[in-house]
DNA sequence: CACCGATGTTAGTGAATGTTAACATCGGTG
DNA sequence: CACCGATGTTAACATTCACTAACATCGGTG
C-alpha cells in the first residue's frame, strides 16, 4: 500500500483528529477513535507521529503559523490602519468560517500540548497579536494598550464562536454580520 | 465529624469541581483530583454525588437556572428593550467576572453531561437565549431573527471569553469595556 | 526477482481511572 | 450510654488507554 504524494496521509491524519479534537477534547479522544477516522485501527498513527501529544502539537504549529503567515501578509499589503484592520478581520472570519474545528482545537487545546512546542505556538500566537495591537494603536492612539489587548480578546472570542453557534445563516451572510459585529466592537468607545 | 448547614459540603465540592473542570476539562480531571481539592481523598465524593458525571450535570444545572433566573429578573425589571438589553448585558458581564470558572465550564462541558439532565439543561439555556432574543426583536423589528441569533451567540463569546483573556485590566474597567463593544457590537448595521 | 521502505495488523503490557465494598470515626439524639 | 446518620478511609476490581513488539503486505527499484 505505498503511493499518495508523500505527507499526504498526515495531513489526512491531522485533518480527521482536528475534527475529533474539536467535538471531543483532546482527553474525550482515543487513539483508536483517531485510528478508526481514517480507516485504520490505532496502532497505525505510531507510524506517522510520535504519540497523540506529538499530533496535537502539529495540529496546533501549523493552526498558528498559518495565522501568523497569513496575518503579516493580509496587514502588509494594505497602507492606512483602517484598510489594515478590515484585511485582518476579512482574513480571520475566512479562517473561522473554512475551519471551524482548527479554530476550535487552537484555542481550547493549546495547555495540552507538550513543553517543546507550547513555547513555540505561544510565541506564534503573540506575533499574530501584535500585528493587530500594532494597527489598532494607530487607529485609537488615545487609547491606552492593554484596553487595546483586552479588546481584540474579546473580539476573538466574537469571531471564534462561530463554529458553536447553530450556523442559521449562511456562509457570506455569517462573513458580513461578524465583520460588522467585530468591527463596531473595536472601534466603539 | 458532623455539622455544617446541610449542603454546604455538596456546594464547596461542586464550586472545586468547577475550577478543575474549568482549568483542565471535565477529562482531564480525575476523581482522585477532585477529592484531592477539597480535602479528601478520591471516593469520599460518593456520599455527595452518584458519579462524575452526575457532578458535571449538578453544575451545568445550576449555573443554567441562575442565568435564567436572574436574566428573567432583570429583563422584567426595564420596561423599554434598551433599558432591558442594558440591563442583561450587566447580568450577564457581573456572572462572567465574578465566576470565570463557571462560565467556562457553562459553555464547554454540556456534551459530558449525560441525558436526563442534558435536556433539562438545554432547555434553560433556550429560555435564556429567548429572553435576549425577545428584547432584540423589539430593537430591530426589521432584522430577521435568525440573524438576531447568530448576533447574540457572537456576543455571547466575546462575554465569555473574559476568563481567558490575561486580564490586564481592572474589574471596572474590564466590566465597562465589555458592555460597549457588546452594545456596539448588537446595535451595529 | 530479490530487496526495501512505507504502512498496516494483532497481541500484549503497565498505568490510570471510575466505581464499589468493607470498615472507621464521631457528633447529636432518644 | 447505646445508636445512627453523615462523612471519611483504604483495598480491590474491571475497564480503558497509550504505547510497544512482532509480524504481514506490497509497490517500486536496482
Amino acid at each position: 500500500m505505498a503511493g499518495q504524494a508523500a505527507g499526504t496521509r498526515r495531513a489526512v491524519i491531522l485533518r480527521a483528529a482536528a475534527g475529533l479534537f474539536a467535538a471531543r477534547g483532546f482527553h474525550g479522544v482515543s487513539i483508536e477513535d483517531l485510528g478508526r477516522a481514517v480507516g485504520t485501527s490505532g496502532p497505525a498513527l505510531y507510524r506517522h507521529f510520535a504519540g497523540k501529544e506529538a499530533l496535537l502539537a502539529a495540529i496546533l504549529v501549523e493552526i498558528s503559523e498559518r495565522l501568523a503567515e497569513e496575518g503579516a501578509a493580509r496587514a502588509a499589503e494594505e497602507a492606512d490602519p483602517a484598510g489594515a484592520l478590515d484585511a485582518l478581520l476579512r482574513g480571520h472570519i475566512a479562517f473561522a468560517l473554512d475551519e471551524p474545528a482548527l479554530i476550535t482545537v487552537h484555542d481550547r487545546e493549546l495547555e495540552n500540548v507538550p513543553e517543546p512546542e507550547r513555547r513555540r505556538i505561544r510565541r506564534l500566537q503573540r506575533g499574530y497579536v501584535e500585528q493587530w495591537v500594532a494597527v489598532l494603536a494607530r487607529l485609537r492612539p488615545d487609547t491606552p494598550e492593554p484596553a487595546l489587548r483586552a479588546a481584540l480578546h474579546a473580539v476573538f472570542g466574537l469571531l471564534n464562536s462561530t463554529p458553536h453557534s447553530a450556523g442559521e445563516l449562511g456562509r457570506e451572510e455569517m462573513a458580513g454580520l461578524l465583520f460588522t459585529m467585530a468591527r463596531a466592537a473595536l472601534l466603539a468607545r
